[in-house]
DNA sequence: CCAGGCTTGGAGG
DNA sequence: CCTCCAAGCCTGG
């Protein structure tokens, strides 16, 4: 088991893992002594790349919330969708999708950023301004590719 | 057992 | 446009 982190803006990245298995992704104010998987390092220095290649412990069978951490993982960069189509599609309630967000294991690697709510970004612990400038850097790199 | 939580859609001002 | 509110879930405490 490795940790680590790297830097997203003013934020340290916190990651827990192994492989290519990750265990926990955290934000903090404080960095930790260590590496993070080279995708992550990727992704928060700017560069448009899919973390799929990552797994998380989220999506083990058996892991709490794992349909909903499955059906988020598919989402790719720079799309977004609202907690009421995720819940919808699975036939579960809004609250409960949020409720699975908060409680994501690996944020990034099950980037539950991508899930937005119907009147705007919707909530991201510990701060929101978190998922506004994942959103924004993730709009800014999808844009260049196509105009 | 029980209340929460990163919501939502509808009602009413 | 805005605020208020209950439905509704299922896990952790």
């Amino acid at each position: 088991m490795r940790e680590g982190s790297c830097r997203f803006l003013l934020w340290h990245v916190h990651v827990h893992w192994s492989g290519d298995l990750v265990r926990r992704v955290r934000f903090s104010p404080l960095p930790l002594e260590g590496a993070v998987p080279l995708p992550i390092r990727r992704y928060c220095a700017g560069f448009p790349g899919d973390l799929r290649e990552l797994q998380s412990i989220a999506l083990s069978p058996g892991y709490p919330y794992s349909t909903v951490y499955r059906r988020v993982w598919e989402i790719p960069y720079g799309r977004i969708e609202t907690y009421g189509d995720i819940a919808r599609e699975l036939d579960i309630s809004p609250r409960l999708v949020g409720l699975a967000m908060k409680r994501n294991p690996t944020p990034l690697v099950i980037p539950c950023h991508r899930v937005v709510a119907r009147t705007g970004p919707g909530g991201f612990t510990p701060d929101p301004a978190i998922k506004e400038a994942l959103l924004a850097m993730e709009r800014r790199n999808t844009r260049c590719l196509s105009g």
